[in-house]
DNA sequence: GGTTTTAGTTAACCTATGGTAACTTTTTTG
DNA sequence: CAAAAAAGTTACCATAGGTTAACTAAAACC
C-alpha cells in the first residue's frame, strides 16, 4: 500500500515494477510528527531521507539575522537535508512539521544500500536533477518577479499550499514580510 | 597534462589516480571560443558537458521580459546546461563565452559511458551535490542580503571575477540594474 | 584612425517593500 | 472556558533600488 503510493508518485519520472517499490518501502520506517515538531535540527547531521505521506513540512534556515523558509511541501513528495545527508556534515537547515504529518524515512545506510542498485542510483540522480530544476526556477522567480507576482504565481501553481500553510511561513518562503503579504492579499481581492 | 588539471581540480572532492583522469580526458575534446561566442543556444538541446580550462563564461536566461545572469565562471570548473543535458529536452538557458576561452567538452554519449563506471557515477553525483549547494547558497543570499551586501560578498569571495567580468553582467548576476551597481561601487569607495 | 556601438556614470524622480506600531483575530494552553 | 500567546491586519513613514535620461568613456568595426 505504501509501495503503491511510492510507485504512483514516481511513475511520472521513472517506471519500476511494484515489486521494486515494495523492496524500497521495506527499507523505510514510518514515523509520525505533531505540528511544530522538529524533524531535523539546525546544525545537526542528517541521518535520513524522507517521503511525506500526509501533512506539510517546511525547510528553514537562520542566516544573516533572518529566518528564511527555503521550501514548503505538502504530501506527497521526497524531502530532506540532502547536503548534510550526503556530506555527513552538520548543516544549518531546520526541517519542521507544519501540520500533523505521517512520514516515511530511510536511513543513510539503507540509502547507500539502495544506491548500489541500478534503480536506486537512478532514483537518486532523478531526485538531484529535480532539486536542481526547482532551485533554478526559484532563483529566476526571485530575480525577475515582484513580490506580488511571486505570490500570484504560487497561488496559481500551488493553491492548496496557500490554504494550508500559515501566511507567516508563506511570506518567508516568498522572501517578503508578513505585512507585505497582507497588503498584497488585500490588493488583489 | 589536461588529465593533471582535472585531477588537480577534483582532488578536493574525490581522489582518483592520474590514470583515471587520463581516461576521462580521452573522452573529451578541446574547443576554443571567441569572446561573445555562444556555447549553448537558448531553446536548444544541450549535447555536451563542459570544463572551462581558460577564460570566462556566463549562463543566462531570458524570462519574464528580463535577461538574467544565473551563473558566472572563470577557470577552472565544470559547467553546462545540466537540465537539458540530462532530460534531453530543450531549455531556455544560454551559455556564452565572456572572454576568449579554452574549453574541454564531453559528449552526452561519453557521459553515459562514464556514468557506468563507479568513478563516473560518483563524479556525477558529486557534481549534482555541488550544484545544489551553490544554488542553495545563492537563494539564501538573494533572500537575506541587500544589493550592496551581495556585491561586497562577491567582491570578497571572488575578487578576480569582479576584475574580469563586465559590470553589466555582474549587475545581472546580482539581480540589480547597472545603475544601481554603479551607485554601490561609488558608495563603498 | 575616425566612426559607430557598447559599457559605464551620474542625477532626479518614483515606487515597491521594509520597519514600527497599534490593533484584531485566531490558536494554544492551563 | 478563560487567559495568554501567536498570527494576521492596517496605517504611516522610511528607504533601497528601479526607471528615465543625458552624458562620458571605452571598445569594436570599417
Amino acid at each position: 500500500m505504501i509501495a503503491e503510493i511510492l510507485k504512483n508518485h514516481f511513475d511520472k519520472y521513472y517506471e519500476a515494477p511494484l515489486e521494486a517499490w515494495k523492496h524500497f518501502a521495506g527499507l523505510c520506517e514510518q514515523v509520525a510528527y505533531e505540528k511544530k515538531e522538529v524533524i531535523k535540527q539546525a546544525e545537526k547531521k542528517e541521518r535520513y531521507g524522507y517521503f511525506l505521506l500526509e501533512g506539510a513540512i517546511g525547510t528553514f534556515v537562520w542566516t544573516n539575522d533572518q529566518y528564511v523558509c527555503l521550501d514548503l511541501l505538502i504530501e506527497s513528495d521526497f524531502f530532506g537535508d540532502e547536503l548534510s545527508l550526503h556530506s555527513g556534515l552538520p548543516s544549518p537547515l531546520e526541517i519542521i512539521a507544519l501540520e500533523k504529518s505521517s512520514i516515511l524515512r530511510i536511513s543513510k545506510s539503507n540509502i547507500e544500500e539502495l544506491r548500489k542498485t541500478p534503480m536506486g542510483s537512478l532514483l537518486m540522480s532523478i531526485g538531484d536533477q529535480k532539486e536542481i530544476a526547482e532551485k533554478q526556477k526559484k532563483q529566476i522567480k526571485l530575480m525577475t518577479l515582484t513580490a506580488e507576482e511571486r505570490y500570484i504565481e504560487l497561488l496559481q501553481s500551488k493553491p492548496e499550499l496557500i490554504q494550508r500553510i500559515s501566511q507567516k511561513d508563506i511570506a518567508s518562503y516568498l522572501g517578503i514580510s508578513t505585512q507585505s503579504l497582507s497588503r498584497i492579499r488585500r490588493n488583489i481581492k
